[in-house]
DNA sequence: TGGCAGTTGAGAATCATTGTCAAATCATCT
DNA sequence: AGATGATTTGACAATGATTCTCAACTGCCA
């Protein structure tokens, strides 16, 4: 990836159709607004009478995370889970019992990691930062 | 767990026994400055003529970590990665391709997560945050 | 020195995630 | 409309990390 996101003449093709199955998912995905991992957004997208392979669910993800249009993270456990999100970079305060979620954003955080790992010669930077806690709601 | 942390007369009896099993992982930690698998140090292990099983070096694995005595995080994979560590809290700057390790504090992230959270109402708060990146050594 | 709670290990069992590959779909060209 | 080649899908196998099971083993203290 990162590579041929062409257009020219005979490669081009965008490549990536908007298919029934990638709708169902982006679907579910909008009507959401906490973290859910494959296997719920599999299960939500049966419940509605969708239908769509648990692998294409896998797939789709992946290529809308890829396109920065979903954030995926690893809960507690490990398992990752995803959520429809701003294109803007940010963090999230996700609530460890019902996975509400919210966006935040810190300038000075962003700031802070760079001048860390620059004065320790790193280069090529990403980072984590994802908050837990127990919402208002689940007291 | 959880329940019965008891050290009254009876039941008391630290109950973590210092073993051969869990000295060779603890030893095999204190030779490593870097984040390694627990297959990465059960073979260390296996390599040094030791042998421990590797549901043991989970289990030892998990109960330092419990105890605070190693950090546990997952890299960019996914897979967890244990490395000795110091008491204070602290976060990591790790280079994606060695896995050397730089421990770092950042006051003012607390201080920020705390606030974020706090203004949204979440409780009972606990946060990740790893910088990932290319160490100079690795170019 | 015995007895027992705490430990271990080998292998089975889970579980999330990815790979395989033939069949189904699509977009486009005739 | 019909042919055609590229993309996508889905059922299922394959991986791989992590956990569970349970009988055998071992520190420890009486």
């Amino acid at each position: 990836m990162t590579s041929t996101e062409a257009q020219d003449d005979t490669a081009a093709r965008s490549t990536v159709r908007p298919t029934r199955q990638r709708r169902a998912v982006a679907a579910a995905l909008a009507g959401l607004d906490d973290f859910r991992s494959a296997q719920e957004i599999h299960d939500l997208i049966s419940q509605q009478g969708g239908s769509v392979g648990l692998a294409t669910v896998y797939r789709t993800l992946a290529a809308l995370a890829e396109a920065g249009e979903v954030d995926m993270l690893r809960n507690e456990d490990g398992e990752a889970v995803w959520r429809s999100c701003s294109d803007a970079h940010h963090h999230h305060l996700v609530c460890r019992t019902c996975g509400a979620t919210v966006e935040v954003e810190g300038p000075a955080v962003e700031r802070w990691t760079s001048a860390i790992a620059r004065e320790h010669g790193y280069a090529d930077l990403s980072h984590t930062l994802e908050i837990f806690g127990t919402c208002p709601r689940c007291v």
